[in-house]
DNA sequence: AATTGGCACTCAGTGTATTGGAGTGCTAAT
DNA sequence: ATTAGCACTCCAATACACTGAGTGCCAATT
């Protein structure tokens, strides 16, 4: 607490910036030695452990054991990452391909897949990418089929070009030429409603006088509740290249590794945390345990939520060790973000 | 060679079988003193080692060094499985939890789901599944939608209730109600064929003589034709459990698991190994490097095609280390296979 | 007061030697 | 044909010394 009263001066934070830089490209703690060449301030390696010190009683950085060099710990790297940074413009080359890589795709389910791949490729780490959020597209059109027991089978079309399906149980069993006429009904009324507008559009007719309505259309409307009805979304990501993840020695715990995948494969945690990314715009980090979940303990998650027409639909990002480098990765998520919501905008699709 | 001439007496395959079968329970290599009390054969030591110098000549068992016991090589477990194993029937609890777990499912997908998470879960290694060979799928709805740039969004609807969709390229645009009428032609006289026989048939129709029909249709059967082309059928299967192969120390090998784990995302290889499968009927057994891809080098593989209406449609299996409990697991797929086709068979389907 | 050089200390990692135990192969005896 | 006995091999564990990197602290220097 002696030397307390210098906390944080310029000085240490340009250490701890190259110590943190260092580490990332090294993968090794850092000593005072390392430092003092590193560091353009031309001090010895004994100024510099007094400053190490500090760092460690502050919490930023951390040692492995006596002899070995400092590693950052969440805090450092937090603060570096929010303060200490520069940013590395990104590569031309990667800009090609993530230009290329994201034009001409069919809908935005390839469009989704494919964005998911460039990350993973090009950062040799895992990407990740939500599917554009159900409530601000439109409907196209929709359609039901008879089955079996009372229960028909839903088909509609959204503006991407994406078809979703779904088994709804009716109250009474239906024709094909009623459930035809039904889907008539409803194209003819929330085609080009975004599927939020439809869902509140049906509670609303719900609800209202029915005696304007016929039964026909009342059954219209009963399905089109069933079909849109919450709990419905159960919002997707797209994953690709976890299995770059084994190559990282951090994470070659067989222990930690297999919570990992759990979590992919259950889908939920990692759905909640990008859900939260969601909220806010621009970039975000979350680094080792700060996530919260215990499969992500080791890991660091950079996400930006991408926008179409300047609504934020969707999240990006990538997943890696906490050990990543960040003034390369934070650029390259950014710019992927806004190519994908600018190749997902429907300037071009169908009248 | 001198003792050549008594190879692979009674004896030596019954301790041929002790020693796999214990080796599959320890993981320990076997050694002659555990086979001498384990075995009832009431030989000594001496004599056993004898006959394991014999087995490991021929190739079916190996020493890890020189001073280890032995471990059956892949041919070892070969002839275990092939002539020496004593299946264990059924465990009842499982019986039921399968019976359980195949009913009562919304349509053949999430039949499937459950299947391969239900073989993971009891068999607490991978559990794959195919999903039923499309060929032999019944067509029960068709319908086109227009999208820009002289391109067709098709959707249609087997009769195991799956809605399957895809975009093809038309020579000139349509509009919306051409695209209808198209689809209700094709509805009524391909509906409930399956998929196989519509695509001859339309390939038929275009070879012939063309004159009876008029622009309308031609131009439906040529979307038709667009629609079934081959190459359409990218064979898919579901996966579950992958996780659990984690925990396995044979497969801890870094290597080794992203060898393993990139194939499954990759599906290709899995895809052809199942494909071969799916030629035999019942249970299939591929072990360590017989399979020929060197992801698998480590595992084993147990598959059964299954079958609705005596028709093969689809493979189901297991994925683990060599090191498995064969005899529980042999009965457990080949159950499980007939389960499932049971379960699959559309007797409950709609008219 | 800040910086630095010097020094003792700690600790992971490595190499070497030793030992015990498990298991084998071979041979001679039964 | 089977077995007991024995020499041999190899792994695994243990102990020990040694090195090198890095630290913390103190006293000297600026």
């Amino acid at each position: 607490m002696r030397k307390g009263t210098r906390n944080l001066n310029e000085r240490s934070l340009q250490l701890l910036k190259t110590l943190v830089e260092r580490y990332i490209s090294d993968g090794q703690p850092v000593g005072s030695r390392v430092l003092s060449t590193d560091s353009a301030l031309n001090l010895s390696p004994a100024t510099i452990r007094n400053v190490m010190a500090d760092l460690e009683e502050l919490g930023l950085i951390h040692s492995p054991h006596t002899s070995a060099g400092r590693v950052p710990t969440v805090s450092g790297y937090r603060l570096f990452v929010d303060s200490l940074l520069t940013v590395k413009p990104l590569d031309t080359k990667e800009l090609a391909r993530l230009y290329e890589g994201l034009s001409e795709k069919e809908n935005a389910g390839t469009m989704i897949e494919a964005a998911s791949r460039l990350i993973a490729d090009l950062t040799k780490m895992a990407g990740v990418v939500t599917l554009p959020r159900r409530e601000l597209v439109c409907l196209r059109h929709i359609e039901f089929l008879p089955l079996s027991h009372k229960r028909v089978l839903v088909i509609f079309v959204t503006n991407e070009q994406e078809v979703h399906n779904k088994v709804i149980h009716t109250d009474k069993a239906f024709g094909a030429s009623e459930l035809q006429q039904a889907g008539a009904y409803l194209n003819s009324i929330y085609c080009g409603h975004s599927l939020t507008a439809v869902r509140a559009a049906v509670l609303n007719e719900l609800q209202a006088d029915q005696e304007r309505m016929n039964q026909a259309m009342l059954d219209a409307i009963k399905m089109a509740q069933l079909t849109f009805e919450s709990g419905n979304e159960k919002d997707d990501y797209v994953l690709a290249g976890e299995t770059n993840l084994m190559g990282f020695s951090e994470l070659s715990d067989r222990n930690h590794l297999k919570k990992l995948f759990e979590a992919f494969s259950q889908k939920q945690d990692v759905i909640h945390l990008l859900d939260q990314s969601m909220k806010a715009e621009g970039v975000q980090i979350f680094i080792g345990e700060e996530s919260g979940y215990q499969a992500f303990d080791h890991c660091s998650l950079v996400t930006s939520s991408y926008s179409v027409n300047d609504e934020v639909v969707g999240v990006l990002g990538v997943i890696g060790p906490t050990r990543m480098a960040y003034e390369k990765i934070i650029p390259f998520i950014d710019v992927t973000a806004k190519l994908l919501g600018a190749a997902l905008n429907p300037k071009t699709s169908t009248p």
